[in-house]
DNA sequence: AAGAGGATGGCCT
DNA sequence: GGCCATCCTCTTC
Protein backbone atom coordinates (compact mmCIF):
# COMPACT_ATOMS: atom_id res chain seq x y z
CA UNK A 1 0.00 0.00 0.00
CA UNK A 2 1.61 3.42 -1.06
CA UNK A 3 1.91 5.96 1.78
CA UNK A 4 -0.34 9.60 1.43
CA UNK A 5 0.40 11.89 -1.20
CA UNK A 6 3.01 14.96 -0.44
CA UNK A 7 -0.23 17.29 -1.31
CA UNK A 8 -2.24 15.75 1.23
CA UNK A 9 -0.33 17.66 3.94
CA UNK A 10 0.12 20.71 1.56
CA UNK A 11 -3.10 22.09 2.79
CA UNK A 12 -4.48 24.32 5.68
CA UNK A 13 -3.75 22.51 8.90
CA UNK A 14 -7.36 22.49 9.89
CA UNK A 15 -8.25 20.67 7.29
CA UNK A 16 -5.36 18.03 7.28
CA UNK A 17 -5.56 16.90 10.82
CA UNK A 18 -9.00 15.60 11.01
CA UNK A 19 -8.20 13.97 7.70
CA UNK A 20 -5.45 12.06 9.24
CA UNK A 21 -8.08 10.29 11.75
CA UNK A 22 -8.15 6.45 10.76
CA UNK A 23 -4.86 6.85 8.75
CA UNK A 24 -2.21 4.08 9.61
CA UNK A 25 1.24 5.24 10.58
CA UNK A 26 3.75 2.31 10.26
CA UNK A 27 7.53 1.83 11.27
CA UNK A 28 8.50 -1.20 9.93
CA UNK A 29 6.66 -4.66 11.56
CA UNK A 30 4.49 -1.89 13.70
CA UNK A 31 1.52 -0.12 12.62
CA UNK A 32 -1.10 2.22 14.63
CA UNK A 33 -4.59 3.32 13.03
CA UNK A 34 -4.40 7.18 14.46
CA UNK A 35 -7.31 8.32 16.78
CA UNK A 36 -6.71 11.38 18.20
CA UNK A 37 -4.33 14.60 16.47
CA UNK A 38 -4.08 18.14 17.27
CA UNK A 39 -3.80 20.82 14.58
CA UNK A 40 -0.81 23.99 15.90
CA UNK A 41 -0.79 26.49 13.33
CA UNK A 42 3.09 27.49 13.17
CA UNK A 43 3.62 31.41 13.73
CA UNK A 44 -0.01 32.23 14.07
CA UNK A 45 -0.42 30.32 16.67
CA UNK A 46 1.28 30.67 20.52
CA UNK A 47 1.26 27.13 21.70
CA UNK A 48 3.05 26.14 18.44
CA UNK A 49 6.48 25.58 18.71
CA UNK A 50 7.36 27.23 16.11
CA UNK A 51 5.59 30.58 17.38
CA UNK A 52 8.35 32.62 17.80
CA UNK A 53 10.52 31.87 14.72
CA UNK A 54 12.87 28.86 13.55
CA UNK A 55 15.26 27.53 15.84
CA UNK A 56 17.05 23.99 15.44
CA UNK A 57 14.57 22.29 17.23
CA UNK A 58 11.43 23.47 14.93
CA UNK A 59 13.10 23.17 11.73
CA UNK A 60 11.52 20.67 10.52
CA UNK A 61 8.31 22.40 10.68
CA UNK A 62 9.40 25.11 8.40
CA UNK A 63 10.08 22.40 5.64
CA UNK A 64 8.13 20.36 3.27
CA UNK A 65 5.00 19.11 3.98
CA UNK A 66 4.81 15.52 4.86
CA UNK A 67 7.81 15.50 7.25
CA UNK A 68 7.93 14.24 10.96
CA UNK A 69 9.18 16.92 13.72
CA UNK A 70 9.95 14.74 16.07
CA UNK A 71 10.90 16.87 19.54
CA UNK A 72 11.96 15.62 23.40
CA UNK A 73 9.85 16.68 26.31
CA UNK A 74 10.08 16.43 29.84
CA UNK A 75 13.75 15.03 29.91
CA UNK A 76 12.29 11.38 28.99
CA UNK A 77 9.80 11.75 25.58
CA UNK A 78 9.09 11.71 22.35
CA UNK A 79 6.64 13.49 20.51
CA UNK A 80 5.83 13.18 16.58
CA UNK A 81 4.11 16.11 14.20
CA UNK A 82 3.63 16.21 10.56
CA UNK A 83 4.65 19.27 8.81
CA UNK A 84 1.96 20.64 6.89
CA UNK A 85 1.83 23.59 3.90
CA UNK A 86 4.03 24.70 1.77
CA UNK A 87 7.86 25.22 2.64
CA UNK A 88 7.77 28.36 4.94
CA UNK A 89 5.17 27.57 6.68
CA UNK A 90 5.43 26.10 10.40
CA UNK A 91 1.75 24.37 10.83
CA UNK A 92 1.79 20.35 12.21
CA UNK A 93 -0.06 18.14 13.55
CA UNK A 94 0.76 16.30 16.75
CA UNK A 95 -0.08 12.82 17.02
CA UNK A 96 -1.30 11.90 20.19
CA UNK A 97 -3.07 8.40 20.17
CA UNK A 98 -3.90 5.47 18.10
CA UNK A 99 -4.82 2.02 18.35
CA UNK A 100 -1.78 -0.66 17.41
CA UNK A 101 -3.22 -2.99 14.47
CA UNK A 102 0.05 -4.63 13.68
CA UNK A 103 2.98 -5.42 15.58
CA UNK A 104 1.44 -6.20 18.61
CA UNK A 105 4.16 -8.25 19.92
CA UNK A 106 7.05 -6.72 19.65
CA UNK A 107 5.08 -3.51 21.57
CA UNK A 108 4.03 -6.51 24.36
CA UNK A 109 7.84 -7.39 24.49
CA UNK A 110 8.61 -3.60 24.98
CA UNK A 111 6.01 -2.59 27.46
CA UNK A 112 5.25 -5.59 29.68
CA UNK A 113 3.03 -4.02 31.92
CA UNK A 114 0.78 -2.04 29.36
CA UNK A 115 -2.18 -2.92 28.74
CA UNK A 116 -2.82 -3.40 24.69
CA UNK A 117 -5.74 -0.61 24.76
CA UNK A 118 -2.76 1.91 26.24
CA UNK A 119 -0.12 0.99 24.02
CA UNK A 120 0.23 4.04 21.88
CA UNK A 121 -2.76 6.27 24.03
CA UNK A 122 -1.16 9.36 24.47
CA UNK A 123 1.73 11.12 22.46
CA UNK A 124 4.77 9.92 24.11
CA UNK A 125 3.35 6.03 24.59
CA UNK A 126 2.30 6.29 20.56
CA UNK A 127 6.48 7.58 20.02
CA UNK A 128 7.01 4.39 22.77
CA UNK A 129 5.21 1.91 20.48
CA UNK A 130 6.41 2.71 17.29
CA UNK A 131 9.84 3.00 18.51
CA UNK A 132 10.09 6.91 17.20
CA UNK A 133 13.04 9.03 18.37
CA UNK A 134 15.33 11.97 17.55
CA UNK A 135 16.79 9.59 14.72
CA UNK A 136 13.60 9.90 12.60
CA UNK A 137 13.23 13.63 13.01
CA UNK A 138 12.96 14.48 9.43
CA UNK A 139 11.86 11.23 8.13
CA UNK A 140 9.32 11.81 5.42
CA UNK A 141 6.02 10.00 5.60
CA UNK A 142 4.96 10.00 1.82
CA UNK A 143 8.37 7.71 0.97
CA UNK A 144 7.47 4.48 0.32
CA UNK A 145 11.16 3.34 1.46
CA UNK A 146 10.87 5.62 4.60
CA UNK A 147 11.16 4.47 7.72
CA UNK A 148 7.94 6.37 9.30
CA UNK A 149 5.22 6.27 6.50
CA UNK A 150 1.60 7.25 6.99
CA UNK A 151 -0.97 5.14 4.91
CA UNK A 152 -4.61 6.21 4.15
CA UNK A 153 -7.01 3.71 6.06
CA UNK A 154 -10.94 3.09 6.64
CA UNK A 155 -12.73 6.37 6.42
CA UNK A 156 -14.08 7.97 9.41
CA UNK A 157 -18.03 9.28 8.96
CA UNK A 158 -17.93 12.86 9.57
CA UNK A 159 -20.36 12.49 12.87
CA UNK A 160 -17.68 10.18 14.38
CA UNK A 161 -15.40 12.98 14.64
CA UNK A 162 -15.08 15.47 18.05
CA UNK A 163 -13.54 18.76 18.14
CA UNK A 164 -12.09 19.95 22.01
CA UNK A 165 -9.43 22.07 23.34
CA UNK A 166 -5.86 20.86 22.94
CA UNK A 167 -4.52 19.05 26.25
CA UNK A 168 -2.04 20.29 28.11
CA UNK A 169 -1.08 23.57 26.79
CA UNK A 170 -1.40 27.45 28.65
CA UNK A 171 -1.77 29.66 25.60
CA UNK A 172 -4.79 29.67 23.26
CA UNK A 173 -6.44 27.44 25.13
CA UNK A 174 -9.70 28.19 23.53
CA UNK A 175 -8.62 27.00 20.33
CA UNK A 176 -10.80 23.42 19.42
CA UNK A 177 -8.04 22.00 17.58
CA UNK A 178 -7.68 18.84 19.12
CA UNK A 179 -9.51 16.09 16.86
CA UNK A 180 -10.77 12.79 17.93
CA UNK A 181 -12.60 9.45 17.05
CA UNK A 182 -15.50 9.28 18.92
CA UNK A 183 -16.20 6.49 21.60
CA UNK A 184 -12.87 5.06 20.31
CA UNK A 185 -10.90 3.63 23.78
CA UNK A 186 -7.03 4.57 22.65
CA UNK A 187 -7.76 8.49 22.86
CA UNK A 188 -5.95 9.47 25.37
CA UNK A 189 -7.57 9.62 28.60
CA UNK A 190 -6.35 12.96 29.90
CA UNK A 191 -9.29 14.85 28.56
CA UNK A 192 -11.17 11.68 26.78
CA UNK A 193 -14.56 13.68 26.42
CA UNK A 194 -15.58 16.85 26.75
CA UNK A 195 -15.69 18.45 29.84
CA UNK A 196 -19.14 17.72 31.22
CA UNK A 197 -21.63 20.78 32.25
CA UNK A 198 -22.79 20.33 35.86
CA UNK A 199 -25.78 21.22 36.38
CA UNK A 200 -26.11 24.03 39.45
CA UNK A 201 -29.24 23.98 41.86
C1' DA B 1 -12.33 9.02 39.61
C1' DA B 2 -9.36 12.66 40.40
C1' DG B 3 -5.33 15.04 42.13
C1' DA B 4 -0.36 15.35 43.72
C1' DG B 5 4.30 14.64 42.95
C1' DG B 6 8.52 12.88 40.98
C1' DA B 7 11.54 11.52 37.13
C1' DT B 8 14.57 14.01 33.95
C1' DG B 9 16.95 16.89 29.82
C1' DG B 10 16.91 20.30 26.46
C1' DC B 11 15.40 24.66 24.99
C1' DC B 12 14.86 29.63 25.40
C1' DT B 13 14.92 34.13 28.05
C1' DG C 1 16.68 29.45 35.81
C1' DG C 2 12.10 28.42 34.47
C1' DC C 3 9.23 26.06 31.63
C1' DC C 4 7.51 22.39 29.18
C1' DA C 5 2.24 19.60 23.26
C1' DT C 6 4.12 13.59 29.44
C1' DC C 7 3.64 9.42 32.10
C1' DC C 8 3.67 6.59 36.10
C1' DT C 9 2.59 5.72 40.90
C1' DC C 10 0.64 6.76 44.98
C1' DT C 11 -2.93 8.89 47.81
C1' DT C 12 -7.50 10.29 48.77
C1' DC C 13 -12.25 10.50 47.92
Amino acid sequence: MKPLPRGFFDRPVLEVAPGLLGCILRSGDIAVRLTEVEAYDGGNDPASHAFRGMTARNAVMFGPPGHAYVYFTYGMHFCVNVACGPVGTASAVLLRAGEVIAGNDIVAARRPTAKPRDYARGPARLCLALGIGRDLNGADLTASRSPLRLHPGARVPDEAVMTGPRVGIAAAADRPWRFWIAGDPTVSPYRAHVRRVRSRS
